[in-house]
DNA sequence: TATTGTTATACTCTATAACTATA
DNA sequence: TATAGTTATAGAGTATAACAATA
């Protein structure tokens, strides 16, 4: 009963639950990285601005600072990152990638392409494009680090 | 440095943030009727779906049988649903909406449009429906409810 | 012996508050 | 006095294993 507009398919769930899906998918692929969605997001941060504090990139990541971390204490212990001092305000770190971290990094931005090809199959490229074009659209006031970068 | 096809602007990653980003906000709607999107999702299988079981219900959900039972214990404390052995296999639960269930459903799908509705509003109606054909198209074969009805 | 639903326990994740060192 | 980062504690949510009733 009560088949009008099916919330099932209605764009919203159909939305948030491809997301949840492929968040998922892209967590399982990482895991063969050793790494999960969460870290990967930090290198990738980090790989693009090169520079960053670390309530800098709580804001981007939308974490609580105490998360962030631990988040921090893991990737520092295997290499992939390092805290420096900021010498113009000693409270802050700074945080700069490694050689190595920049390295897992791109390593994971491929799985994660390899992991999006996939899942995306169903659809033929314009679909793809046209469809990124709306996410894009809607997600354009709400993720802060797609609006013009102040710098 | 490193900009060739930033991940933060791909399909993948916007459909994924969307999804989470969207998810917040209707758990924000539902949470004013006093309900989470969970407890809304057993109430919609409910009223497309008229009986089911509780493993039924688990895998739509896909959620671990022993989660659901806490689930269904709230909402039948309510008043919204009721569970009735299953004559032919006195194991099994039948599960069935109260009157108030099916209102308390339909108020929260009306909730839930709303939401989509802001959500989508940069999305003229074209794009809407064009994006929902493309995301019905990518998880046809991912959710097992939108397969033709088996019945 | 296998299945449906249930309970109990341990583990993970997160939110909150409190602390330090710097400003 | 306020801010950046850190630590500790308590609470929510979940996965796992074990159990009772029924097939």
């Amino acid at each position: 009963m009560a088949h009008e507009q099916p919330v099932l398919t209605s764009l919203g769930y159909l939305v948030l639950k491809a997301g949840v899906h492929f968040h998922q998918k892209v967590e399982d692929v990482l895991g063969e990285l050793g790494l999960n969605g969460r870290q990967v997001l930090v290198l990738t941060f980090l790989a693009e601005d090169d520079v960053l504090s670390q309530l800098e990139l709580s804001r981007r990541l939308a974490l609580d600072p105490t998360i962030v971390v631990g988040l921090l204490d893991d990737l520092q212990g295997r290499g992939l990152l390092e805290r420096h001092r900021d010498p113009a305000d000693r409270r802050r770190h700074l945080l700069e990638l490694t050689d190595e971290g920049r390295k897992l990094q791109a390593e994971a931005t491929t799985a994660m392409r390899r992991a999006e090809d996939e899942y995306f199959e169903p659809l033929s490229p314009a679909q793809r494009e046209d469809t990124r074009a709306a996410m894009l659209e809607v997600m354009r006031s709400r993720l802060p680090w797609l609006a013009p970068r102040p710098t």
